[in-house]
DNA sequence: AATGAATGAGTATTCATTCAT
DNA sequence: GATGAATGAATACTCATTCAT
């Protein structure tokens, strides 16, 4: 009985854990990180103390949401390695990742707050860069890319290229294209002047203060 | 003698007003947005009802402090019109832009919340946009600068820019200058392929819902 | 198991929020309508907070506390319509609804302010008419009352009647006695010429601007 | 000069005090009590450390105009005591004083809140009485008026009356004349039994505490 | 005498977090 | 493990009143 008690408090904490982590994504993506924690339990249908049960604070929340989104570009990324066309591939992965980006407030401020102080985020965010590593090694070497630039700036760019075309999103919720083939015109120009300034370091390397 | 009178409170008046725009320049460019109006005016030195007898609302103030920004890189392009070299001339314009950007958590926020509602902010950027058109237009003429760029792309693209080296701020505050110079041999290529979306519409055209 | 921790911890909710209805009851009585929602949770000694847990904004709590001032008068009034003499009991109700008046600020505030937009209140003002409706009925068929008087208009002379007394409230509080006395004689006047107005419609069926 | 500059400084003052008055009456009328006192420097076109200048305080103010009111009222009862018919007199005083207590909300504010501690509102109610005590007195001697009602009573009454039809007021803005007429009703029952009440001693007797 | 800038206490309301059940 | 009631610090904004000019 007891045994069976837990196995059913294991089995509802499963679900929970699954119910919140969905009813948070969308949350944050909808609403931005100033989502209430009240609202996160709301959508998931549970109670309040039950979601800082799973996580002790909001920023924890926050983080492993954000972290998960990052998997899934890691994945995306993944996926992309073994495609024919290196540059398209790395198109598309950027293409990809801007929609993630346009399609989510908060995953947009996490990264553009640094004082934020979410490590896992950053070590999740050296591991996409890793990845992205691969895609930009191949298009590299098949030509279609400039050799100055890593995996780290095409993974920067992608907020860059988001924040671009953010204040025109209401307006014309397709602008990224633009600037996202405004980017690869630089990336992809391999006659340019080598960049003035040397490729970012891994961000766990420098948490910031 | 009313005159006088007058005169040394609106002195005082005056001395206020400039502290508290300071104080609160300063206070949104290290905080951003969510700054408290307490805290802006114990910064400045005065009252808060001090504050709001300035400004009737934290947006009003927000907007000020934005325009005048604006208002900063408007002169700043207006200076470079006459520049020799008019794609210098916009790299220029684009790492002093970058650089207040940087400097500035408000800004930054205030540039990529279109619900924000600011609409003197919206009219000083549509200002900034129409003043780069010049900078744009020379370099064209030049053959330095592709044609199917605007004014508004170049001012989005601060934006844009600085977004992508924020997550590098404190461990390599000058790691803009490597994007933008990507950027720029996006913006410089003039035998690459049209963009594949239309430049922006001026902001003020489409007021946020 | 859960039932009797969920149990418990209603018992302490309730018990607050008897509390909370009956510091704000008193602090809305002695005080009117714009006692501050610190005061009543002081009063209450509970959080403030905890107010508005319980009720999302002033003006609820204040409609809840009015509402059942006006139950409380509804149920009088249904007391009464078993009494042996119609008119004795219409003037038993007018006395006890003046004395609620008498001492409560908030709740005159609120019957006289139709601009407070609160539904609820209207709604139950409505029925305590319709319940007085039955004590002018039995009392006109008995011949004691003039048959142009509707409930309606003895809900409204409470007010009237008070606010007649209410200058004298401290040096005489029982001045409202003369007054109830001097209506009573005007409306059980039958031989007297028709009203030269028409009586009110229900309140809910004009909504305040 | 420095006489013309005084004589000039004494017409300023008499001029200015006359737009107060007039703009605080406006004010106070539409608005109750509650209006901010910057409200009603603005529409007298003064700044307001002059409206502290003439009256030291809000409630000196509203004393003030309150007291003027009155003072109206009883110019009003003046003129009808030499009217040929003393209860159409009485009946046109009424009226007369329901309607002025109806176009002013801060008027029925003071009335109604003996907390509010004005005592020369309640010395000038004192002199409306006993004016209005000539005006009952020749109604009596012709017979019109029950003998136990005082000019007191008649006074008190209209804020009664008023406060009875005040929850219409929107939807129906004359339906005072119907509760004057109720009142009349009870008042010209000369064959009513005495009222089981005595009539309020004069207000200036028992100051608030 | 007039001005209006400055003050600061006061208001309703929100929300992350804690904890008894 | 889950609940949700309680907390209390924080926020933007208002307004009567003071006072230096």
């Amino acid at each position: 009985m007891t045994d069976g008690a837990t196995a059913r408090g294991r089995a509802d904490m499963v679900r929970n854990r699954r119910r919140l982590l969905a009813a948070a994504t969308e949350a944050f993506a909808e609403c931005g990180t100033e989502v209430s924690m009240g609202e996160i339990a709301q959508r998931a249908g549970i109670a309040k103390g039950t979601v800082f049960r799973h996580f002790p604070s909001k920023n924890d929340l926050l983080a492993a949401i954000t972290v998960q989104l990052v998997d899934g570009l890691i994945a995306a990324a993944d996926r992309l390695r073994t495609a024919d066309d290196p540059v398209t591939a790395l198109r598309e992965f950027m293409a990809t990742g801007v929609e993630v980006l346009a399609a989510d407030r908060a995953f947009c401020e996490v990264i553009g707050r640094p004082s934020l102080q979410l490590a896992e985020v950053r070590g999740a965010i050296d591991r996409l860069c890793a990845t992205v590593d691969d895609l930009t090694e191949r298009a590299k070497q098949q030509g279609g890319l400039r050799a100055d630039v890593t995996g780290a700036d095409i993974v920067l760019l992608l907020g860059g290229i988001h924040q671009t075309s953010l204040p025109l999103l209401e307006q014309d919720p397709q602008a990224w294209r633009r600037y996202l083939a405004l980017a690869l015109d630089g990336l992809c120009n391999t006659s340019a002047t080598a960049l003035p300034h040397p490729p970012p370091a891994p961000l766990l390397a420098a948490p910031p203060a």
